[in-house]
DNA sequence: TTGTTTTAGCGCATAAATGCGCAAATTTGT
DNA sequence: ACAAATTTGCGCATTTATGCGCTAAAACAA
């Protein structure tokens, strides 16, 4: 490919694309709750290579990170409407036989329901799925290509670390919640039971009440909340 | 460039080179402490778009991303014997005008004893300084180039939290320390006083005793610390 | 020897956080 | 009408954290 026409020159009389680059990758721990337990979404890979990885893509031209890890999501999971968040890039010159390839690894976090319609629960008329939920605990005993394992890791502390201290940052829960349905979708994140009146000094003052009572439930019913802050 | 031939082809017989990708840079806050103050290191640019920045620079083939920093401070800055920590991928497709280039931003801190030596106390036979430390309340009026400004506020962040918490963490003091010493570096960085008693509550599990004592200073000496688990 | 200087340990009052048992409140079921 | 079920607010004891004045300790100065 020859030097553009319309480009700065450097000091040698070159453009950037006269000198050696990297392809730049993303991958995404797309990351959810199920069954009461923490999970991560993974796709098959076709063709050499094959196996589960995470979601990933080569970012193209004109193109933003985030938005090569949407297209990624769409394309190959079916999941739409998220917002991811960048962790970390991987760069081991040699991380990839097909050549010097840097991923820069996200995290994001997705209801269960938004799922519903993606790949994960279309019918599996093929002997194999192309997508499946597989619990944290789980994922080291995988052989998971790449770095996508330390990528998991990566996501996991970050997205326990964000459920520390603010209520649903992920947006698991849709629409309003009561107190018990947040504190129970927390415990599911961070994988540990939590003291119910501590729990509820922490968030209540991040948290508006609806007037609202939850339905449909013998005993009392519950109050509703929805985050402050929250679109 | 031709593909290469011992590269493995994807679906549609082409290597990762046949395809187009970014410009991949590095660059660096290094934040250090001067005079009671926290400060960061800039570099005066030559050429088109002079002024003063960021020290980074392009990454080469088979090179680490830290590897690219630990070049662009040595080079630009004269500083060595660093170990950054990545922040952010900047991704604006326009960020910059010569071509597609993704800036992956980075972190590090550095005693302001390891700049002697360096280009900031080289003796100015020229008219002006290729370096200098910048207090971080001045950047805001500094109309510093692409996103050097959201870096530098990126970093303080993220290096003030970890002096939150962890004594010294970037390695500010060299050698052992006294306690009011290492409350000082941390009044500097975090740019607030401290409260004595609950500073020293906060590290004195995490620091060692030497057992000696400092000296030179009228009244009673100072016990020295080293922290804990510190190479 | 005494006074001054400097550092920091500590007693203590106060504030904040935590966890738990109890029961008020509000529903459904009989 | 009463019982059962469910949620959660709250009183309270306990634990933990904070900030400050005082002074012990160990140096140097006179």
């Amino acid at each position: 490919m020859t030097s553009s026409p319309d480009r700065p020159l450097d000091g040698s009389g070159k453009t950037l694309l006269d000198y050696p680059r990297p392809s730049v990758a993303v991958d995404t721990a797309l990351l959810t709750v199920h069954d009461g337990a923490l999970k991560v979404l993974l796709v098959r890979r076709p063709g050499p290579g094959e196996g589960w990885a995470l979601p990933g893509t080569f970012v193209h031209p004109g193109e933003r990170l985030a938005d090569a890890v949407l297209r990624s999501l769409r394309e190959k999971a079916g999941v739409t409407g998220r917002s991811p968040h960048q962790l970390h890039v991987f760069d081991e010159p040699d991380r990839d036989n097909r050549g010097w390839v840097l991923s820069v690894a996200h995290v994001d976090v997705v209801p269960e329901a938004a799922l519903i319609g993606s790949a994960v629960t279309a019918p599996r008329a093929k002997p194999q799925p192309v997508i499946e939920l597989v619990e944290i605990d789980a994922i080291d005993s995988m052989d998971l290509p790449y770095d996508h394992g330390q990528i998991i890791g990566h996501a996991v502390t970050h997205i326990r670390g964000n459920y520390k201290t603010s209520p649903d940052p992920g947006g698991l829960l849709t629409g309003p919640f009561t107190l018990k349905e947040l504190r129970e979708v927390h415990e599911s994140v961070l994988g540990e039971p939590l003291q119910r009146d501590t729990f509820r000094r922490t968030m209540e003052r991040q948290l508006s009440a609806t007037g609202a009572m939850s339905d449909g439930t013998k005993g009392r019913p519950a109050a509703l909340f929805v985050s402050r802050g929250a679109t």
